[in-house]
DNA sequence: TTGTCAAGAACGGACGTTCGTTTTTGTTGT
DNA sequence: ACAACAAAAACGAACGTCCGTTCTTGACAA
């Protein structure tokens, strides 16, 4: 018999992974410490320790959290018609600025955090490698129809269209940690040029 | 007057960069322990730390290390004569892979982990600022030539292409995570589909 | 009361670093 | 050439701190 609501459980999740979120973009994973959630998140550790059986359990929460946003980015972007590929580019990595706005947190900071934990945890390298597939899924078919729609050219691979369209998106995000005028649309016209405008 | 030659510091100091690398590319910075650096240099506690005052200190090595030898693999590539931008890419990430295999350790992770802690380390983010502008202004140059043989329209603006090139190498880095078929003649095969061959 | 939630002090273990000691190496005096 | 010495290098056990987690206690709703 619950005390409380499933709504006010599910408030305070997002409560401490909110918390999570702003220390792990200021201070990465491993030297984010549960102290610092607790504080953060304006709970005790005893109610921490309530929703998250322990610190990696949390760790996952924000990787599986960052991946599906960042895989949320994709499939919105290339959905009726078909625009070239530097415009779906540019409302991918929009679509970054502003989820990271609107949560207050620099998304790309997180981003980064996760793929290096990736990168050493077979667990969050797993989740990556299936929600990777889903994405290349997803920006092959738009190669397809940016091929059949004359945005590409006809003998193009649209798998490999897909790898390198979705490589820019990380690279953006490094990008954006050194060179703070970088924006979208800057970024995007580069690949205009590329491309031939 | 030094007891041993500048030869055996030399040595010493590679042999504990080379330990810390190993450490890194498995673990991440902050999960590798001085233990763990320790035992894989085959050192003692006390000579790990004649060479290095502290942790941190090795991590500024490993940072410097990590963005000296991705900034030789740009100068390289933009040398003689100017070969179209996916046959450079191609080069430059060829030359990522092939400084791993030689030394021995995922040099692409290793890269992972220094970008996420120039994310949150202030001394480290002002190293990779740095050299940033450097490689901007290599790959900027390069493509003011490419844009001059013809190779992309002249109305194109060299820095935003500099910008969209320099991104397909992290990009590149973080799929090679996940994808592990992924090859640079692959990946770059996407970009000449991009730019219609 | 009874069961759930929250609080925060306390615990146990791990990790970075230090320091007293031993070993090696180069130098000096004969 | 050889031995005695000094200084640098290497060793590794010990220390103190920090951090993730637990557990006891109290509050509140049913």
């Amino acid at each position: 018999m619950p005390k409380v609501s499933a709504e006010h459980r599910a408030a305070r999740r997002e409560q401490i992974v909110d918390a999570m979120l702003r220390c792990v973009a200021r201070d990465g994973f491993h030297k984010t410490t549960m102290a610092a959630v607790i504080s953060e998140s304006g709970l005790s550790a005893g109610a921490v320790y309530l929703y998250f059986r322990s610190k990696d359990e949390l760790i996952r929460a924000i990787a599986e959290l960052v991946v599906g946003e960042g895989l949320s980015v994709v499939t919105d972007s290339s959905a009726d018609d078909v625009p070239p590929p530097h415009q779906v580019l540019a409302a991918a990595l929009e679509r970054v600025v502003a989820l990271g706005e609107e949560r207050g947190v620099d998304v790309h900071r997180v981003a980064l955090q996760a793929w290096a934990e990736a990168a050493r945890n077979p667990e969050i390298r797993a989740i990556y490698a299936r929600e990777g597939e889903r994405g290349r899924a997803v920006w092959a078919t738009y190669a397809e129809q940016a091929i059949a729609a004359g945005h590409l050219p006809a003998d193009a691979s649209p798998v490999r269209v897909a790898h390198a369209l979705i490589g820019l998106i990380p690279g953006f995000m490094v990008q954006r940690l050194v060179f703070e005028d970088l924006t979208p649309a800057g970024y995007v016209a580069g690949l205009a040029g590329l491309m031939g405008t």
